[in-house]
RNA sequence: GGCGCUAUCGUCUAGUGGUUAGGACACCAGGUUUUCAUCCUGGUAACCGGAGUUCGAUUCUCCGUAGCGCUACCA
């Protein structure tokens, strides 16, 4: 008989700054349980603290989203062209824009007497709660405005007196039951008059929130844990204004704590904002999956995870209730396992705009004219395929191996001996390997080839031959293995190189 | 101070009224490998404390302790 709920979830960011991890923790769980459940992931912009306000913040929010994948169905959303706009039935989605409708709402509450005009000054309230203080009691609004009578209300109104609305919090005890803590109760007396309807006009938080959840029937609130305390509060304007039945379920979000384990995670340790992380080179899935799996893990031994996958799996319940320390090593294992993944041509896109930040690729990139756009990819593409399992993240790309942009430094002879070998077999050795390339035709050369080749020329004393090929091609201790090295670096100029360290030694 | 919440290896976590308390990251040691990385094998390492309930508590209850959050005309 009762139709099936839709689910609508929202994620609502204040414009205050760049998107944070955490937030984008919110917002990911958001969007898996709105597609797990065929449901729809909404994004509103809470902008009611007009100084706050950050320039661009909402477009930046928006296209970290998109980075990350998590992009909205409904509200505030990013055009065709990458411009911020609003689609959906329920809008505007951004606060400020809705003021009217806040004013109407207070209003209602007003002539229910649900809430009251408070005229008292900043510096009065002050006073109260200092009093309040040293009285060792919780600080809480008096009431003294609750006893104007409706005459005085009305002069002081009509006189333009500044003025807040309160909500006039009912006596009794608030219970609910969140989908993360369980079930959470709290006593009415403890909680503070809160204000609604600030002088300016706009409405605080608790009253925006609770009326739009509404209006825009959100099904599922997920939000950060620091606002339990104030659930009670939106709990009870529900009731207020007579929406017990569209109540949303409440899953608060635990937080992610820094390195101390107990504070959340603050800039000062680093990278706290989405967009941090992408300029660090860390593909989207991994940032994903870790933070997915932060607070959360599902019954299988599985760590690493799709999108897809997370969607099937993921579940809110199963959220841990303590913070969980962010553990840059592990995102760094889970974004090396993602790459690991990833094809040649994935890598080559996400990687290459690191790739000419560097100078080593720039001077490269110069010395190159004759080369076209295309044999510049190839190459690119084939370092790529040797660096793939030694990659973390993008912006390690060529660091760690920059012979394949640049001529190896001098070596000595030390450096290419493998064990006790003598300059002399060192010298026999680089020529047979040499001798071995040149063997192989250029359309023959084929990793496979040139390993196979390499190998059956080395017999068993496989050091003696290849370690010092391996130097001469890279002019570093550590290296990929020669195979990998001579094959991306071509036929020419690997022998070229052994060549020069030939002559040199 | 008041209110709320939390507590398993260093970290992310699984788990149960009786388990050799499991996995992953990290770390250490071996092995494979021409070096590096990968890979394989092994290892170190945890139930915050105290009572109570119970034949038996890491698990249930209470009390501590510690930490976090809220306590704004911020969200």
């Amino acid at each position: 008989m009762t139709e099936k709920k839709e689910i609508r979830t929202r994620f609502a960011p204040s414009p205050t700054g760049e998107l944070h991890i955490g937030a984008l923790r919110t917002a990911l769980s958001d969007f898996l349980y709105a597609k797990k459940n065929n449901g729809k992931f909404i994004l509103r912009i809470e902008d009611t603290d007009q100084n706050r306000l950050v320039e661009g913040a909402v477009e930046r929010f928006l296209k970290m989203l998109q980075w990350a994948g998590v992009v909205p169905d409904e509200g505030v959303v990013l055009d065709e062209d990458g411009k911020v706009s609003q689609d959906g039935e329920c809008g505007p989605y951004i606060q400020s824009e809705r003021l009217d409708i806040y004013k109407k709402y207070v209003q209602k509450l007003i002539d229910e007497g649900k809430a009251y005009y408070c005229f008292c000054t900043a510096e009065r309230l002050d006073e109260m709660r200092k009093n309040q203080q040293v009285r060792k009691e919780a600080p809480k609004y008096d009431r003294k405005c609750l006893n104007l009578s409706k005459e005085e209300v009305e002069e002081k109104l009509k006189n333009g007196e500044k003025c807040v609305v309160r909500f006039k919090i009912p006596e009794g005890k608030t219970v609910f039951e969140d989908l993360v803590y369980g079930k959470i109760e709290v006593e009415n007396s403890t909680v503070d008059d809160q204000i609604v309807l600030k002088s300016d006009g706009f409405p605080t938080y608790h009253l925006a929130v609770v009326v739009d959840d509404y209006l825009m029937k959100i099904s599922h609130v997920f939000r950060g844990a620091e606002w339990i305390s104030s659930t009670p509060k939106h709990i009870l304007l529900y009731k207020a204004f007579g929406w017990e039945k569209a109540m949303p379920e409440f899953a608060h979000m635990p937080n992610i704590l820094g390195k101390d384990g107990k504070k959340k995670l603050s800039k000062r340790e680093g990278s706290v904002s989405v967009q941090d992380f992408k300029n660090q080179g860390y593909p989207p899935q991994a940032i994903v999956n870790f933070i997915a799996l932060l607070g959360w893990n599902p019954k299988t031994e599985q760590e690493i995870f799709t999108m897809d996958e997370l969607i099937s799996q993921y579940d809110i319940r199963k959220v841990n209730k303590s913070g969980a320390v962010f553990d840059i090593k592990r995102l760094n294992w889970i974004s090396a396992q993602h790459i690991r993944k990833m094809s040649i041509d994935e890598i080559y896109n996400q990687a290459l705009p690191f790739l000419k930040e560097k100078e080593f690729y720039k001077s490269w990139n110069t010395d190159r004219e004759t080369w076209s756009d295309k044999e510049k990819e190839e190459y690119i593409k084939k370092i790529i395929s040797v660096e793939k399992d030694r990659l973390e993240k993008f912006d390690q790309i060529g660091e760690s191996n920059q012979f394949f942009f640049s001529d190896p430094k001098n070596i000595s002879s030390d450096d290419l001996r493998w064990k006790d070998s003598s300059d002399e077999d060192m010298k026999n050795n680089l020529q047979k390997a040499k001798k071995v390339l040149e063997s192989i035709s250029e359309s023959d050369w084929e990793l496979k080839n040139i390993e196979e080749k390499l190998l059956q020329a080395a017999g068993d004393k496989r050091g003696d031959l290849l370690f010092p090929l391996r130097a001469a091609l890279t002019g570093e201790k550590k290296s990929p293995s020669p195979f990998e090295v001579a094959w991306a670096l071509g036929k020419k100029e690997s022998i070229k190189r052994i060549e020069s360290v030939n002559s040199a030694i």
